[in-house]
DNA sequence: ACCTGAACACCGTTCAAGT
DNA sequence: ACCTGAACACCGTTCAAGT
């Protein structure tokens, strides 16, 4: 329920058309991806292309909505998982219903990619997501799981390597996310040598991050 | 130099505009990632749109050849990786060119994610990726570097996996993609318990893999 | 307040007319 | 044989006119 920073209170048809175009929107991105068009969500929720740009200025709020959603249903998962007895069989559970929810759901995959960044709506949910896999990743950790130099953040996003590692051939070997998961849970494992490079750190979200050096310069890579 | 079957000799004007077109192509993929429009690289190579469709019938057409050098100049390193004298470190060094050079050309990291799928030159060349991919795999294999469930295809699927862990900050932070690479290829170290799920067979492309399918189904998982 | 569809700018693609 | 730009279909987005 990412029910942010609304104007308070819908009148009755427009709750209703929102959350009847939020419902819509979201299988027809889940069946075709992102690509469908606004005019097709529209017909097929039965309301004119001016009622979506009103309840979502623009595509990319649409999406961020759905999307949001969804972060709050892994984060719901997550948070349940805090009280499971085995803290790393918990956050390996966490990791294998993220990669499921992104196999199930095409448009998830966009997540935190630059195409969804800025929504103020996907930055909530994107927080609270971090903040429970932090949890779940210390415990992990304190219990002797995995090693000491990982934090949340890298667990998110190597959630994501994970599915995305499998992407290309998910429609032929649908379970080979898990078996890439698998690759990285074991090289989670503590080790000796440390990691290279920067820790992202654990309070730190993804859009705080990157609207901390200002959007849309380093296009010169 | 993926030069595959084209109709044989070109006009010298139409030679020298393919070139054109591909390296305009190439930069400006690179630098604003496939949304730029065929119209301003036309217009950034100085011919008409039409040329742009009379040499790559489809803007995807264009992307493959593009891709495929790509593909064609880390097939290259690796070759050239195989006389190394270390065959694990020779396999950490490919896979971490495979990683930057995903970073460095926003376009490569579209390969073989359903984009680029059924072009006969992308074909060659991830074929040709796919045999070097496995014999630096099969020589750090033998050489005891890595667990002996673990294919080639599986090499090229986790370098993808390990730039798209770290997409989502690469504008903030860079070095991260050798972060998750090292997470995976400490993952890829030899291991008691097996990896789940079916094994990405060494010799089968990616592209075969898909169209052996027969496209367009599975809409609906 | 909210809904609607005509109108706009832009994109990939086609093709008749040129050389 | 190859090049060109006008023309087409489609898309995201805007907005004046309706209730």
């Amino acid at each position: 329920m990412a029910t942010a920073a609304q104007p308070r209170r819908l009148r009755a048809d427009a709750a209703r058309n929102r959350r009847l175009l939020l419902d819509t929107a979201a299988t027809a991105f889940a069946e075709q991806g992102i690509e469908v068009s606004i005019a097709e969500i529209a017909q097929r929720a039965g309301v004119g292309k001016g009622t979506v740009f009103r309840h979502f200025p623009t595509k990319e709020d649409l999406i961020a909505a759905i999307v949001g959603d969804q972060l709050d249903y892994l984060s719901d998962a997550g948070d349940a998982l805090l009280e499971s007895a085995d803290p790393t069989a918990a956050l390996i559970e966490f990791m294998t219903l993220g990669v499921d929810l992104q196999a199930r759901d095409r448009s998830v995959c966009q997540i935190a990619i630059g195409v969804v960044h800025n929504d103020p709506e996907i930055k909530a949910a994107a927080d609270r997501l971090g903040r429970t896999a932090t949890a779940l990743t210390e415990r992990a950790r304190e219990h002797g799981g995995i090693r000491d130099d990982v934090t949340g953040q890298d667990v998110l996003l190597l959630l994501r390597g994970a599915y995305q590692a499998a992407a290309p051939l998910a429609h032929v070997a649908p379970e080979l996310g898990r078996r890439y998961l698998a690759v990285i849970v074991a090289g989670l494992r503590p080790a000796t040598s440390p990691l290279p490079g920067p820790i992202p750190g654990p309070s730190l979200s993804i859009d705080t991050m990157r609207t901390e050096v200002e959007d849309g310069d380093s296009r010169n890579a």
